[in-house]
DNA sequence: TCAATATATCGTTATTTGGTGATATAACGA
DNA sequence: TCGTTATATCACCAAATAACGATATATTGA
């Protein structure tokens, strides 16, 4: 029941749905999402920390960066069915379409630029 | 996205879930789901309602009583799916299993001489 | 009409949650 | 080694949530 409610729970907030409909185009660090959202940075990096403790993303320290990817599901089987019903869930949602239309102008090296 | 979000909030309380996993073996009053949970009756009807508004129960007043039942899942795509998940999870955990065993003891004329 | 009953709503309180800025930690490059 | 950068964590505040008891609103049956 813990497991479930903790999925459920990370689902439950539009800025999170956001960061995984983003992750399923591609791999982005925490700068990235932060800019993509506009959000400050710690709340950034506390979302993400939540979604990874329900097993719904995955994250891998590069570098400097620390990179989060969508999970794959092998961690749970409540975050493995959602993640795959999320994929075809809100993808013609205004807010959604918008943030995803932005993809490509958000990169770590430019974002490095702007600081 | 709005009513995802609705959808994944009301299934995000253990409570809750226990009325759906309850309401998946028959319909209840309110104050049988009162006396199987062991919580207030205001407390009862305000997560009825909740479920109501995400579409996961519908309600039908029959006489003193309002009955509910599970949703077919009509109202909400999002709904739909995770009734049919949820179906097939979480039967096996003992917070449920313990819950459904009780079951034929509820019964709202037996509530009523009780009180 | 009136008493009894089931449910919904209201007001309150304690806890949780989402947000922030400030600070700590870790990795890189000069 | 030292400055810079990315991320995580901390302390705090405001809003949302879950719980309760008290009250209001049906509906039934005497």
């Amino acid at each position: 029941m813990r497991e479930f409610i903790q999925v459920m729970k990370a689902l439950s907030d539009p800025t999170r749905v956001k960061m995984l409909k983003l992750l399923e185009k591609r791999t982005f660090c925490v700068c990235e999402l932060q800019a993509a959202l506009g959000i400050a940075q710690s709340t950034t990096s506390k979302h993400l920390k939540l979604l990874e403790a329900a097993g719904l993303v995955t994250s891998r320290k590069e570098g400097l960066w620390v990179n989060y990817v969508r999970a794959d599901g092998r961690q749970s089987p409540y975050a493995a069915a959602l993640l795959g019903n999320l994929r075809h869930w809100l993808n013609d949602t205004s807010e959604i379409c918008e943030l995803v239309a932005e993809i490509d102008r958000i990169d770590r090296y430019e974002i490095l630029q702007k600081s």
